[in-house]
RNA sequence: GCCCCCAUCGUCUAGAGGCCUAGGACACCUCGUUUUCACUGAGGCAACAGGGAUUCGAAUUCCCUUGGGGGUACCA
C-alpha cells in the first residue's frame, strides 16, 4: 500500500513553526517512502478562517521546500461529503440529535465544577423520545449532532512513537459534537458545520491517508477519532504523535512567545534550509549522528523509532548555529541574492556593480550567522549579520566608535593616515598585492608596527576596531571611491 | 480537579542489561591561527530526578514518589 500523509492547517493565522515542524515530519515521512504528501486546509471554523492565511500558509510551505503533491484540498469545499458522514451515523443510530442550549450546557459545567468533577456532557438527550423531540422542535430549538461514546469502551492504539496509548471512553467527555446547530430557519432535518473531528476523520478516509503524523496534542483527538472510523465502519490508519516544539521556558510554543510565524524567522534573516534542518533535528536524530543535512539526505534516513517522545525546547543560539552553517557553505553567487532584500531593507543603496558585490558577499559570508543581524528585541539576542557587518560598506560616512576615536588619537596615527592618504590617492585601482604593498611601505615609512598602521586604518576606515579583514575591507571601499573621503574625515577629527 | 504522555550535561540528543570511568552537537571556558572581530583547528567544563524491586550485573526492565508537558469546546 502506498504511504499517504498529509499536513492539514486551519487558517487562522499565519504559518506556525510547530505546524511547519509537523509538516516537516510528514514530508520527510511521504518521501523516505517514496509516498503522497497531500496538503489540506482546514477551514471548518467560518469565524476564524481567513483567505489571507491559507495563501500564507501555501507561501511558507513553498518556501521552505515543502512541496506537496496534492491539494490543496479545502474542508470549505467538501461539505457535502461530512453532511452524508453524519447522515450515515445518523442512520445507523451512532448519533443523534441534542437540543441541549449553551446556557444548560454552562449550568452542567458549573456544577460539576464545583463538584470538582471533570466537565462532561451527561449525555441527556443521547435517547429522547419522538415527543421529547417534537417539544424541543416546537420550542425552536436548533440540534447539534452528537455522536454516541461508550463510557465502558477502552480505546488503544498502537502508536508509531509511543508504542501503546490507551484511553478510557468515560475520559472523553460524554458524548461529542461532530456537528453545530444548523441556521435558524433551517429545515428541521438539515445539519450545521461539521466539527473537527468528524471533518478529519471524513478526509482521512476520502483521502485514503495511511499515516498520521501530527503533534501530541493531537493524542486525545485520536482517541475519538478512533471510534469514528469504527462507527463509520473503515481501516483505522497508523498514528505517529510527535513531541511538541516547547518554549525556551518549557511550554507549548505559543503566538506569545513572539516568534512563532515563519515569517519571523525569514524576516530575522534565518534561511529555510537551516530552519527545515533546525526543525528535523528538535526530536530527530540521524543514525549517524549528523546534523546539518537537506530534508532529501534526512527523508533517506527518516523513520519514528528514531522520534523521541518528550518535547523539545527551542534553543536560539542551536538555531543560529545551524543557520550559521548553511551561509558559510554558500557561495558567493547563492549568497548574494539573499542578502540584497536585507541590504534594500535596511535602507542601504546596493547599486554597486555586480563583481564587487560578490567580493562583499565572499567578504562576510564566513562570519554570518543571520543575513540580517544585530540585537533582536524578539529573541534578546544579537547574531552576527549581513546588515550589521556590511553597513560600513553602505553608508557614507561611518560614525567613530569610541575605540575608534581612541586609535585615531594616538600619537602619530594623522602622520600614518596622511601617509595612507597620499599613496592610496596616486592609485586609481587597488588589488591584494597593491594593498598590501602600501601597508608595508607605510609601515616603513613611519618606522611603526604594522599592527599600528592596521589598526589605524580600520579605525578610520570603517569607525570600528574589529571588522572583517581589513586588506579586502580597503580594497572594497576604495572601489567605492570611500576610501580616501573617510582617511580626510579621520584626519580633520 | 480529572485524564493522557514524558523524564540522560544549561539546551538538542546517542544509549534498546554488561561495549558507559555515559558518546556527539550547541552554548560556555582555555589555547592555536588572525592587526582585530568572526571563521576555523585543538582541548576543557558539564547529565543518567529520587526511592524501591528484578538481576551476577541497570541510564537501559518493573513499581512508587517527584517534576515537566499536553488535553479536558457547538476551536483546530
Amino acid at each position: 500500500m502506498t504511504v499517504r500523509v498529509r499536513i492539514a492547517p486551519s487558517p487562522t493565522g499565519n504559518l506556525h513553526i510547530g505546524t511547519a515542524r509537523t509538516a516537516v515530519f510528514n514530508w520527510l515521512y511521504a518521501h523516505r517512502h517514496g509516498g503522497q504528501f497531500i496538503l489540506r486546509i482546514e477551514d471548518t471554523d467560518v469565524e476564524r478562517s481567513k483567505a489571507e492565511y491559507t495563501q500564507n500558509i501555501l507561501d511558507g510551505l513553498k518556501w521552505l521546500g515543502l512541496n506537496w503533491d496534492e491539494g490543496p484540498f479545502a474542508q470549505s469545499d467538501r461539505l457535502e461529503l461530512y453532511r452524508q458522514g453524519i447522515q450515515k451515523l445518523l442512520d445507523n443510530k451512532l448519533a443523534y440529535r441534542c437540543y441541549t442550549s449553551s446556557v444548560e450546557l454552562d449550568e452542567l459545567r458549573a456544577t460539576q465544577e464545583a463538584r470538582g468533577a471533570a466537565p462532561r456532557y451527561d449525555n441527556r438527550h443521547r435517547n429522547l423520545t419522538p415527543e421529547q423531540e417534537a417539544e424541543f422542535v416546537a420550542a425552536g430549538r436548533q440540534p447539534v449532532i452528537r455522536f454516541k461514546i461508550d463510557d465502558q469502551r477502552e480505546i488503544s492504539w498502537i502508536d508509531a512513537v509511543r508504542g501503546k496509548v490507551s484511553w478510557q471512553g468515560s475520559d472523553l467527555g460524554g458524548d461529542m459534537v461532530i456537528a453545530r446547530a444548523a441556521q435558524d430557519g433551517a429545515g428541521q432535518n438539515s445539519v450545521g458545520q461539521p466539527l473537527y473531528n468528524l471533518a478529519v476523520v471524513i478526509d482521512d478516509i476520502d483521502m485514503k491517508i495511511t499515516q498520521v503524523i501530527r503533534g501530541e496534542d493531537h493524542i486525545a483527538n485520536t482517541a475519538k477519532q478512533i471510534l469514528l472510523y469504527e462507527g463509520l465502519g473503515v481501516t483505522i490508519p497508523e498514528f505517529s504523535h510527535t513531541p511538541l516544539i516547547l518554549s525556551p521556558a518549557g511550554k507549548k510554543l505559543s503566538k506569545r512567545d513572539g516568534v512563532t510565524s515563519i515569517w519571523d524567522f525569514k524576516d530575522m534573516g534565518y534561511v529555510a534550509g537551516a530552519l527545515t534542518n533546525y526543525m528535523t533535528l528538535l526530536g530527530w536524530s540521524a543514525p549517524d549522528a549528523q546534523e546539518i543535512f537537506s530534508l532529501d539526505e534526512a527523508a533517506a534516513q527518516f523513520s519514528f523509532d528514531r522520534v523521541n517522545k518528550a518535547g523539545a525546547k527551542f534553543d536560539w543560539d542551536k538555531l543560529n548555529w545551524v543557520n550559521s552553517q548553511y551561509l558559510h557553505k554558500m557561495t558567493p553567487e547563492e549568497l548574494l541574492p539573499e542578502l540584497i532584500p536585507f541590504w534594500e531593507a535596511a535602507g542601504y543603496k546596493v547599486d554597486a556593480d555586480r563583481s564587487w558585490l560578490l567580493r562583499l558577499a565572499t567578504l562576510i559570508g564566513p562570519s554570518l550567522e543571520t543575513l540580517k543581524g544585530g540585537f533582536e528585541e524578539r529573541t534578546g539576542l544579537t547574531t552576527q549579520g549581513g546588515v550589521e557587518i556590511s553597513r560600513t560598506f553602505f553608508t557614507a560616512n561611518p560614525t567613530l566608535g569610541e575605540e575608534a576615536t581612541a586609535q585615531l588619537g594616538q600619537d602619530g596615527v594623522k602622520d600614518i593616515l596622511t601617509s595612507l592618504q597620499t599613496a592610496l590617492a596616486e592609485m586609481s585601482e587597488i588589488d591584494e598585492d597593491g594593498a598590501k604593498g602600501l601597508l608595508d611601505r607605510v609601515t616603513k615609512e613611519r618606522g611603526v608596527k604594522k599592527g599600528v598602521v592596521m589598526r589605524s586604518l580600520r579605525a578610520a576606515l570603517t569607525g570600528e576596531v574589529n571588522g572583517p579583514d581589513l586588506i579586502q575591507s580597503l580594497i572594497l571601499l576604495h572601489q567605492r571611491n570611500l576610501a580616501l573621503p573617510r582617511l580626510q574625515a579621520a584626519l580633520a577629527v
